[in-house]
DNA sequence: TTTAGCACTCATATATGTTGATTGCTAATT
DNA sequence: AATTAGCAATCAACATATATGAGTGCTAAA
């Protein structure tokens, strides 16, 4: 346990590292709330602070930096979460209730106002499919040899895909393949769209293979398909640890990993919110960037997650209150009264 | 009018740097095919094309870089195009033949495949919609406040969007509405959908602007959308060229501005192939980069543009013969027996 | 327990020297 | 007249030395 004036130490660090990048200086905090003292006394504490693991040097005649530990401390113990303006506020009201139509884009839009608000990059994937039980599925002719298929699942999601035959097909035909295809999937998992499906149709009810295997291999390709979407890609590239072109490279290439994102997006589901910092990532790559991230779900139904991606010093304040408070409006719990 | 020798001095120097990325010296040049004479010689024409604007000296003491003069009269002069291998063409050839069935896709794969092959970074984008004609229109009662429309069109190009409405509606309701739509729009341009439209509907046809309203609106937005996509965003990275932070960053922002690469692809298309060499980009961001685009276009209908960027030494002849390849193959006119 | 004082450390910045690639010119050669 | 060898001049790039100063850790006094 810390006693209170380390706290404060800790405390005054992570935030002047947060705001300045720079390694914090006993000088630099001398003058900071509740440390009337010298900067010599604040040495030593710092000292003892780096003794416990909470605090790092990058060598010896530098200021110190918060060490993951230190971020964990400052993030479970330290934080306040107060750190949304009012503006903010009524910002992120305005842009969700304008859009709230679009079930599919809301995660998004969340995401890229996230982004705009705290200047970090962030990532929104959609539910996972595969836990989606299937409501109705629509069948459409478009000409001769063109199809769309519409899948509606429970949660509201539409996914729809053009399927071409090789061979013309008739108003008649795609009728009776409706009924077919919704009476064996309704109210059935997303997963069901499989192989066995295709054979027990080709198979069992004599349907032509050149009819059954384009829809199923396309609506199959469609439903396993993850959304990923990222807003401000480059703003991290702005913030001076970023200034080594190593670190800039490196970030870019793994923003271009999709499945490394949707991973990471998957991880740990403990707590609401989840932050993850630096070491703490499971993946490698990520060992240098902090990520809070927190699911969009309305009952227990998954509406997809989105995730915050930044530098380890985020300005976690900031990060977790606005996260908390999109969170909460998306999730419906809002007793709020922001206008 | 350059003589023989100092073409050839031109087209090694602007061979080597577009290789090496490195000023090329009079050494470097001097073994080079048809150029069987001292250094000092080949520094006595150096000198000549400098005067004449063809090459630029980083510094007294550093070799010969191509100006965007040198780049264009190499690009017009003295380009061999069959830089395209066997391997490319059968590789090229694979993947447009197995895809042809989506019409949306197949810039994009065309688009990916040119990235791979020549390791720069492309931007595709789809056909300008509003020159097309409107074929079909399709509604689709997903429940009872939901509905999904697709547009088909002339190119074969299919937008579809889902409507929500604040009201329930019926499926008698969405079958008047497209036997109306389809009336009104068949064989129009697709601009015809548009707010007089939605007064004709409203006014004159006494539909219900609850209806209307987010019916028009949403086709309106969906069919006006542009369908950008980026290949191999994070390939120039690697090249030396882009070591500088600065460039790196800019680079990057570049790619982010969905409006620039659109501007970027719409410009001027005298030639089946367009060249913009450095400063010759209309754009002030662009002046660093050489463009090479050209239009998928079936007969003369406009299936979507597709650009590459580059460095200025990008491997020209070897971007212009695959360009011209791909181009000859989406294009229909392919006398190439490839296999 | 706190703090002033001071020697020590070390990244960063600046100046200085060295190297080597490359040019441009001149004079000799073909 | 065209080509080429030879050589001084140039200058980025690298390496090395020197200075600066921010910051610490320790000691001893308050």
């Amino acid at each position: 346990m810390l006693d209170e004036r380390k706290k404060r130490v800790l405390q005054a660090i992570v935030e002047e590292y947060i705001q300045t990048a720079e390694p914090v200086s006993s000088n630099a905090i001398m003058n900071c709330e509740g440390l009337e003292c010298s900067s010599a006394t604040i040495r030593n504490e710092m000292a003892e602070l780096e003794k416990m693991g909470y605090l790092e040097k990058p060598h010896t005649s530098a200021g110190r930096v918060p060490s993951a530990k230190g971020y964990r401390y400052y993030v479970d113990e330290l934080l306040q979460e107060d750190k949304i303006t009012l503006e903010e506020i009524k910002y992120i009201s305005e842009k969700l209730e304008n859009k709230v139509n679009q079930i599919e884009e809301i995660t998004q839009i969340a995401s890229s106002t996230i982004s705009e608000i705290t200047h970090y990059t962030t990532v929104a994937i959609g539910p996972s499919t595969n836990e989606q039980i299937i409501e109705n599925i629509k069948f459409v002719l478009l000409n001769s040899r063109m199809m769309m298929a519409v899948i509606l699942t429970d949660t509201g999601l539409v996914k729809e895909t053009i399927i071409k035959f090789d061979e013309d097909i008739t108003e008649n035909q795609v009728q009776t393949l409706s009924y077919m295809f919704n009476n064996k999937l309704k109210g059935q998992p997303i997963t069901k769209i499989d192989k066995p499906l295709e054979k027990y149709l080709v198979d069992e009810m004599s349907y032509s293979v050149n009819l059954i295997k384009p829809i199923i291999e396309q609506m199959k390709k469609v439903v396993e398909e993850e959304s990923i979407h990222l807003e401000g890609a480059t703003k991290l590239l702005e913030l001076p640890e970023f200034n080594s072109l190593e670190v800039a490279k490196n970030f870019v290439n793994i923003l271009d990993e999709k499945e490394l994102m949707a991973d990471m997006l998957n991880t740990g589901f403990a707590q609401d919110i989840n932050v993850y910092i630096g070491e703490e990532n499971e993946k490698e790559e990520l060992k240098d960037f902090s990520i809070v991230t927190f699911k969009h779900r309305i009952g227990n139904k998954d509406l997809g997650t989105i995730g915050i991606i930044g530098p380890k010093r985020m300005d976690y304040a900031k990060v977790i209150s606005v996260m908390k408070y999109i969170s909460k409006k998306l999730n419906g719990n809002d007793n709020n009264k922001s206008e």
